[in-house]
DNA sequence: ACCTGAACACCGTTCAAGT
DNA sequence: ACCTGAACACCGTTCAAGT
């Protein structure tokens, strides 16, 4: 029976979940579909692409920034994106690699830039500054993500979640206060 | 004639350099100093603790951050880091996942946690607000050195440099002016 | 103390051949 | 149209054995 694009995604998906981007292998998917490594690359040109259509997959469970005020909305829709990386192993990584080699059909943070340009800043700008916030969140999770491995692995001891989530706080409003300051020296 | 940790972290360095890090192997090293790759492990606990050194390696390039006011002295640091950064093929990516892993003597941001203490800041604050700036330098640079490679190996056309260095600095700038405005919301 | 040879258990990718 | 078998050219790491 035919496998197809969508089962070898989800595989994919479920894999990272359980094991990780380190034991996600062409081989690997293959077994969890029934079919042959080689097989994967009749419905896909190489990995890297099947990796694309995985970091779309994970960022599909993002939702619209919270509108209202350009500070809350900002910071909603990037705890938004935090808490979407977290839901799934090595999820940082992976949307980070995919975002840098621009394959991805979302790019993670469209709605971050249309949420600057609501603000009254210029698309191009808009765009910098979304995707400057964009790097400061998956640098953030890849981070504690990584921490999470090490924990797995045991060579880590400490949880040091509350750490974390202050760090993410302050560097956010960090981008947020920024924004709205130089918003402000550009508008008046 | 036996060789030692230092020779093998320059040359793999200059892999890094002339090749990137797809190909820095440990056969590739051992090769460069005349030696098994077998035999590296005798120097070295495993890659990754050879790789945090070659960051390491790299990271010993940074200057001091620039002395006098808080903006123009992170600033300063930020554009020389992303400068040490942009000097040695794929180093973003590599600084980043040692920095993610805990491993590298020198964290990138030491001396910049110093000038946000400088500037009035707690210690931990200072740590959490130097990450947050590293984070985005080293998001951005990982696209600029990821496009690099494309544009290498012919699948991208245009340099676009311009635009990274205008990204580069209104990222920053969001980072320097919400700094700025925090130090002031605390302090008054 | 330092290094080799050989192996173990893998990789991504290609491609003729099968159905 | 979809898949297999087999290969190519690699990986990181371990470990007995050599000098």
């Amino acid at each position: 029976m035919a496998v197809n694009r969508e089962v070898i995604v989800a595989a994919a998906l479920g894999i990272l979940d359980e094991f990780g981007l380190a034991d996600l292998s062409m081989r690997r998917i293959g077994d969890a579909v029934g079919v042959q490594a080689a097989t994967i690359y009749w419905h896909f040109a190489n990995k890297q692409t099947l990796l694309a259509e995985v970091s779309d997959a994970i960022l599909s469970a993002q939702a619209e920034p919270p509108k209202g005020e350009f500070g809350g909305s900002l910071a909603g829709w990037a705890r938004d994106l935090r808490s979407v990386l977290l839901g799934h192993r090595d999820a940082a990584e992976l949307v980070a690699a995919t975002l840098a080699v621009g394959l991805g059909e979302r790019g993670p943070d469209g709605s971050a830039a249309r949420v600057f340009e609501s603000a009254g800043w210029l698309p191009p700008d808009a765009q910098r500054a979304a995707r400057a916030t964009t790097h400061f969140v998956l640098g953030h999770v890849m981070q504690e993500q990584t921490r999470q491995n090490l924990l797995r692995v045991g060579v880590l001891a400490a949880p040091v979640e509350a750490l974390d989530d202050a760090g993410f706080e302050l560097g956010l409003q960090l981008l947020v206060k920024g924004a709205e300051t130089l918003r402000n020296l550009h508008n008046y």
